[in-house]
DNA sequence: CGTGCATTTGACCACCTTCAATAAAGGTGG
DNA sequence: CCACCTTTATTGAAGGTGGTCAAATGCACG
């Protein structure tokens, strides 16, 4: 699989000393970079590479020297392990503001590949941590992003290992339709899927033909409607909220 | 279910300056402590609680108010988290040098219960914190260690998405045997599980009897042998090694 | 319009669960 | 110290949820 970089912008250097590309970043006030101060990000962007990936490539695998940690400024990555016979477990689905490359050991512990064209920012690992000796809320910022990612996690777990395949799935609903609700000013009701029914499988520990199944019962069911494979609306907010909470 | 609570040691104050309960700890250099010098942990010992709980007591409830954080010092916790009916997932057993309590929000995302007897350190949350910027090592300290709390996160979002139930037994009894080696210079071949085949069902995301029927195969097979339902030695380290990772 | 890929649907099957009975272990009180 | 009871673990039989295999449908793209 081929992987498309190129920059998107050029970092701050020969650009008036006020201004550079991240004042203009429309990830900037949900991502880590929120707590800094417009000079500090200026400092934070200088070890900083913007760089465009196209949808479908590999940016890291697991295992890989984890050299850099990645914050999406635009588009949807999914972060997955595997097991040495080829099944995979996606661990998240990763949408503008987070960040990935966290490793607790030199190597990736996931691997990364992107859903849609993407838009990262790249900065290097061990020079990005010396930031935390000089901007400490930049290191509090990353401590209070993991944590969330750790619960996250955690009602995952709950999820795999003790949802069944339709609690599976309206959670999964659910908690796209929050992430969406983020991005986009799309109405409420309005779920944006761009991953394949296969990524949604490997998601939520099941087959892609028990997904589609799943799908089939809740329209039927008139708790969701499919515009299309990729656009869904929630009919029923409540009953999937319960279902989805094993009530 | 009762909590029993007293304090094994007293505070700091009152005693010579130089010397305080945590120089005497045997946590101290698998937990957080590690990397504080000794007048540094002296000054957390300051807003630190030691205490004791007996075994099978409830320390903390998802959704409580998080007012603390916790050290293991001695003994065995298990974190939890429920559905409305009652189905449980453990997101984690617990031992000497861990914490728990850290939380996204308000409230602790998970239920935390002694398996064993334990000695815990208990710190305020909001105190702890702002220990931080007195010690920035500690804070740095703590972010690592959730590193590797969501890295195990993730990999056991891999076991329960994607492992058979042969392949989580294994994978959780050499999971087991790493955590046991740290703490007792039990022989390496020798695991201890302090906790039920409920437990270990419910962290597995599977029934009792799969798990009871998975340990009497193992047996069968001369993988594993059973001194009684608690110590269990390993007999085929590699073979559990390469059932677990699915090769 | 045909090719290729993703998704849906159907039939059958297997792993794990559920239900039930038995055995073993642990705790309590006489 | 042992009888009694409760709890926990094991084992067996039956059943169900979700997986596997296969075919059909839909959709994008050249």
């Amino acid at each position: 699989m081929m992987k498309a970089v190129q920059t998107y912008a050029v970092d701050g250097e020969g650009r008036g000393k006020n201004h550079c590309v991240c004042d203009m970043c429309i990830s900037r006030l949900s991502s880590m970079c929120s707590v800094l101060k417009p000079n500090e990000l200026h400092k934070l962007n200088e070890i900083t590479d913007h760089i465009s990936i196209d949808a479908k490539n590999i940016v890291c695998e697991e295992g890989d020297n984890a050299e850099f940690l990645y914050n999406i400024v635009d588009g949807c990555v999914r972060i997955s392990k595997m097991l040495a016979d080829g099944r995979r477990q996606i661990i998240g689905f990763l949408v503008p503001g987070d960040f990935f490359g966290l490793s607790s050991s030199n190597g990736y512990g996931y691997s990364a590949e992107t859903i849609t064209d993407v838009q990262l920012c790249r900065m290097p690992r061990e020079k990005l941590f010396k930031k935390f000796a000089e901007f400490p809320a930049l290191g509090n910022k990353v401590l209070d992003m993991t944590k969330i990612e750790l619960h996250g996690a955690q009602n995952h777990m709950l999820l795999l290992g003790r949802k069944m395949a339709k609690e599976k799935l309206c959670s999964f609903i659910l908690t796209m339709s929050e992430k969406t609700g983020q991005i986009d000013n799309m109405p409420e009701d309005q779920v944006y899927l761009p991953m394949s029914r296969s990524d949604i499988a490997d998601y939520l520990g099941l087959t892609i033909e028990t997904v589609s199944r799943q799908f089939t019962i809740l329209v039927k069911d008139k708790l969701i409607a499919l515009e299309d494979n990729i656009h869904v609306r929630i009919l029923e907010k409540e009953r999937l909220r319960q279902i989805s909470s094993g009530e």
